[in-house]
DNA sequence: ACTTCATTTCGACGTTTAGCTAAATGTCGC
DNA sequence: GCGACATTTAGCTAAACGTCGAAATGAAGT
């Protein structure tokens, strides 16, 4: 989970993420999409293999990549849902901040 | 809201926020819950402030840092809304993965 | 077999980051 | 004003990161 945000925190990986979103695309059809390096973006694809967020499929001499949908959703609701009561995500009852720590507002 | 990503991308800054979502504390009351040096918790804070997730307040020789919980839920479910129908986060419609790539699972 | 194409691995480089200690800043009680 | 306390700033080191070009791998096509 560390890793899926750590691979969220690089912009690049994350607009591979929604471009994935669309459709599976090959590692060349995404490296497109952006001006760097061949080997940079296959830097950036390993981390997000590393991170789980990334499904591969080796077709002849391409390499099809496709969103895990999944383990974005779990690392990342997992931890909004704990913190506002939203998306399902089951969160404590007392997450409502009140005490108002020693003397603040007072 | 890279500013954001980045910041989370630590486990710390991510347990800090943990921390914050309880109750407002002073910068010394989150240093106790980790390992690291003042300083260190210092640097810390202050990505989370570049970022915007916290609210600073100076009391006394102390300092109160306050959480913005909004600025969390922008960034984060407004990437994941993106990606699923969930949260109430208004997502395009065509956001089912439907077209197959050329050759995949055929 | 040889070439070509798609992708990854390797080795290097410059930048950023997390961590430290020591020193500075600012606030309180005396 | 002085000393104690809370926090930040300054200056440093070591590790991690993003990037590159060159070379390696592997699958087709000829």
């Amino acid at each position: 989970m560390n890793a899926v945000f750590k691979a969220l925190s690089d912009p690049t990986r994350r607009h591979v993420l929604e471009l994935l979103r669309e459709r599976p695309m090959t590692a060349g059809e995404l490296a497109e999409h952006f001006p760097v390096s061949g080997p940079t973006m296959s830097a950036h694809f390993a981390v997000l293999r590393g991170a789980d967020l990334v499904d591969v499929q080796k077709v002849g001499k391409t390499v099809i990549y496709r969103l895990k949908l999944s383990v974005l959703e779990d690392a990342l609701l997992g931890f909004v849902g704990a913190f506002s009561a939203v998306a399902g995500a089951d969160k404590p009852a007392g997450s409502r901040p009140a005490a108002p720590i020693k003397g603040t507002t007072s």
